[in-house]
DNA sequence: TATAAGATTTATACTAAATCTAAATATAAA
DNA sequence: TTTATATTTAGATTTAGTATAAATCTTATA
């Protein structure tokens, strides 16, 4: 059961961070929602991310910078972040089995889920050479 | 040249980390440095570890906790995290160079380096079992 | 409808981790 | 020694997030 409950405040922040593509931190989806005349108190905004990500509706990364982003894709995916400009960007390949194996091998653990983020130099910056 | 500078309260916080084999956090340092009867203020034990990460003595690591850990050993490695006791364990193994490949194709990033942290059970809580 | 129960929002206080500031010490150079 | 430079220190400040409790909204029930 456990129906979702969608309230306005909810669904304001869910729509802030599925139309933001960048995975917007909790303070830029603030921004987001004042740009829009919508205003919620800090921590309303705190809960309906949290709420969220408790129903499955989002995702929350530690990428390891100091605030978390939130992500409106919550299929397992991994990350890749710009070191020259800050983008993060989808990395959709998953971690080759092989590898896993090969850690848990190695480690004696057994292995339940991997976060990776790959950090480089994205097209865009790479063009605008410095 | 920029020759390393080992003040005492630099070398005392080394050590702890040294001789923790757990990723110590720097409350952890803090802690174990008060149990020497060498108790530095606050800020120096964050200097210090921030002096040892900058001259690569230390690595600090941000494995998705509020607190980020410091690791003595500095070559390139990654970690692996039991959901169950919280031990943090080394990973040699590192990132399949093929799947940075395809990574760097499907993004079109040039990848300079990933952390990853897999999740797990280790095998002391596996025997233990709940 | 009226009333109560439950859930949510809000403002505010609080916490944890880390950084900043500026004075006090220590170390090195002249 | 005197001066300059680097380091340590206590305490204030910042940032991200959580906790609390009153106010408001929503839902269920008489
Ligand atoms: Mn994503
Ligand atoms: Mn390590
Ligand atoms: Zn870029
Ligand atoms: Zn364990």
């Amino acid at each position: 059961m456990n129906k979702i409950n969608l309230t306005a405040q909810r669904k304001a922040v869910l729509e802030a961070v599925q139309y933001d593509d960048g995975h917007p931190t909790a303070a830029e989806v603030m921004e987001r929602l004042r740009e829009q005349g919508q205003q919620f108190a800090y921590a309303t905004v705190y809960n309906s991310l949290k709420y969220l990500t408790d129903v499955g509706l989002l995702r929350e990364l530690k990428l390891g910078e100091a605030a978390s982003r939130y992500d409106a894709r919550v299929d397992d995916h991994h990350h890749i972040v710009c070191k020259q400009c800050g983008r993060v960007d989808e990395v959709l390949s998953p971690t080759p089995d092989e590898w896993i194996t090969a850690v848990e091998k190695a480690t004696n653990y057994k292995v339940s889920n991997s976060h990776v983020v790959f950090e480089g130099v994205c097209g865009t910056c790479a063009q605008h050479k410095v």
